[in-house]
DNA sequence: TGCCAGGCCGGGT
DNA sequence: ACCCGGCATGGC
């Protein structure tokens, strides 16, 4: 039985070998990798890039006007997103926060201690773990790393962990064994969605075609 | 054409 | 403490 972190690393380097780096996250400023990071929750990409373009034709992907546009008309907007009237809650929930506490100023919010700002942000309803740390990694550039179902499918199915793993026991898994590197967690986690979106998906039990295939 | 997508919350047991 | 229904659009 080799090394955990020898594993995790076989893993990293056969998905990097096949998709290659994937640059994460599609969006151009921090505030909008929060907002897609919201957006995203359940949704397929696609359906929230179309939101996002909706709201940067308006011109609204910005903190201070999302904070005076009211409820309604933003969840109109991001109607593509799915789920549009709750996301809008939590949209609204985040940047009030943001406003209110931080001026509209992510680096003001960046620039606190780590685990204060996961706390903060957790305790907004609407934001869970996933989402945070979708945050604090891809708009805040942190050493956390990203745990969401494509991770989670992909071991279990490798049987690298049990059904029962926790978000928290899979996050441990990669925390403590690989560097604190906010690149390799950008990269890492982007390749598994990339493999789940490619090869491991829900009703396809055998990858044939995945890098994975005969790990161990 | 169904099934699924880069979750999370709240209420019931 | 777990379990489950609800939330909803659009792509493949």
């Amino acid at each position: 039985m080799k090394d955990i972190s020898k594993i995790l690393e076989e893993i990293y380097n056969r998905l990097f070998r096949h998709f290659g780096p994937q640059g994460w996250w599609p969006a151009k400023t921090p505030f909008e990798v929060c907002v897609g990071a919201i957006l995203t929750q359940n949704a397929s990409w696609k359906n929230v890039e179309k939101a996002i373009n909706n709201l940067k034709e308006k011109n609204l992907l910005d903190p201070f006007k999302l904070y005076e546009l009211p409820l309604n008309i933003l969840a109109n907007i991001i109607k593509p997103s799915g789920f549009y009237n709750i996301k809008a809650k939590r949209l609204k929930e985040f940047i009030k926060f943001l406003v209110e506490n931080y001026e509209g100023n992510l680096e003001k919010l960046f620039s606190k201690n780590l685990n204060e700002i996961r706390k903060e942000l957790l305790n907004l309803r609407g934001l869970g773990k996933e989402t945070v740390d979708s945050i604090l990694l891809y708009a805040g550039n942190f050493p956390v790393f990203v745990v969401d179902t494509y991770t989670y499918r992909i071991l279990n199915r490798h049987y690298l962990i049990p059904e029962e793993s926790t978000y928290d026991e899979i996050q441990e898994l990669f925390m403590e064994n690989l560097p604190p590197d906010p690149k390799l967690f950008n990269e890492y986690h982007a390749l598994f969605v990339a493999c789940g979106k490619n090869y491991c998906k829900k009703k396809t039990p055998i990858c044939e075609k995945c890098p994975l295939k005969d790990l161990k």
